[in-house]
DNA sequence: AATACGGGGGA
DNA sequence: TCCCCAGTATT
């Protein structure tokens, strides 16, 4: 197939007479904003982050503004939204464009790419919508407009399909047209070509979409690769001692990284609560005779991609500080709010 | 090349 | 339950 150019006509048909969808970051053209935006839609639904995009927007206006912010501020705007790497890395580029590149975004594809936290989508997202540069998106509606409307059953997980639709979106792109052009392939996909019950009755490209034809459409795109899953259990302990409570910072290379926590005992099996009582994990944190056990609750459960948390809280009073709890931290309970904790512990703490 | 990294929503 | 979502960094 050497023309290809049916397909952008199509699109871009399509995207100015059938498409309704409307976003606020839709048509802006401030890199910065667009930055904010894809960052926080990376493997994350529109609905979801649709209100921490406008919270970010409005509370920090500009990429100056961010910089000079305080992270802990940053983190708890950002609290429940999942993958935090994300925003530490929206924290070291800003402060980078802040101190380094005088406050300006840079505009050279290679030079966006560059930034932590920005990689192929990102950029080319980034390129094309502020600097309307031709450089085309390849993100998950993609990847599944592609695979259906050419029929290619290459694995979109795999090195040579990543390779492959990448090269074929760079072709199909409307060059002149860069930015209306990725906005709406991929609205396409989120709003006709769906992953599961997608619209064929009502798609343009019913007469030339390949898996539409053969009966393809359910099994595209084909992907290769299978997560493993692990379960963990966490008892955390809610330790106070008047009006202060023990809190830790999350460092190691694990899950929620650089968000807050309770102290935390991890046990590699679910351990009844008695049993965990009279565990040394236990009392070798607090010692024997100077605590009392208010309340445990009930175990909670949370999925995560990789990982399935059971977990348990428990309230505990101390009156002295004979507990050895030395590398944790003492903060007022009141204080709580400020910190950035995992879902798992701020739903916990709502109730 | 493979894997980890959150949390939510739809079928 | 399983799959997927405006992916990226690390090993």
């Amino acid at each position: 197939m050497k023309n290809k150019k049916f397909f952008f006509e199509i699109l871009i048909k399509w995207n100015r007479n059938e498409n309704k969808r409307e976003m606020p970051w839709k048509g802006e053209k401030d890199p910065y904003k667009i930055w904010i935006s894809e960052i926080i839609l990376q493997q994350t639904r529109v609905q979801q982050g649709l209100n921490y995009y406008n919270r970010f927007i409005k509370k920090w206006p500009t990429v100056n503004d961010l910089a000079n912010a305080p992270e802990q501020e940053i983190y708890k705007l950002w609290e429940g939204l999942g993958y935090y790497s994300r925003c530490r890395n929206l924290i070291t580029s800003a402060k980078y464009i802040t101190d380094t590149l005088n406050g300006k975004f840079p505009e050279k594809y290679a030079d966006i790419l560059s930034l932590k936290g920005i990689g192929d989508y990102t950029a080319a997202a980034i390129a094309s919508f502020a600097f309307n540069q031709p450089y085309a998106v390849v993100d998950g509606n993609v990847f599944r407009v592609l695979a259906r409307v050419f029929g290619i059953e290459t694995p979109v997980d795999s090195t040579e399909g990543k390779k492959l639709f990448k090269e074929l979106a760079n072709e199909l792109l409307d060059k002149n047209n860069p930015a209306e052009y990725n906005q709406a392939i991929m609205d396409f996909g989120a709003v006709i070509c769906k992953p599961a019950v997608p619209l064929c009755a009502e798609c343009p490209f019913h007469e030339r979409c390949i898996a539409y034809q053969k009966r393809t459409v359910e099994v595209l795109p084909v992907k290769e690769k299978k997560i493993k899953q692990r379960t963990r259990f966490f008892n955390y302990l809610l330790v106070e001692q008047d009006g202060n409570i023990y809190i830790n910072q999350r460092t190691d290379k694990d899950i929620w990284q650089n968000l807050y926590e309770f102290i935390l005992v991890e046990t590699g099996s679910l351990v009844a609560e008695k049993e965990f009582l009279h565990s040394s994990a236990f009392t070798s944190l607090l010692g024997k005779n100077n605590f009392k056990v208010n309340r445990i609750s009930k175990i909670y459960i949370q999925k995560l991609t990789h990982q399935t948390i059971n977990g348990r809280f428990i309230h505990i009073k101390i009156k002295n500080s004979k507990a050895n709890l030395k590398k944790y931290k003492l903060i007022p309970v009141r204080d709580l709010k400020n910190l950035a904790f995992p879902k798992f512990i701020a739903s916990y703490l709502q109730d």
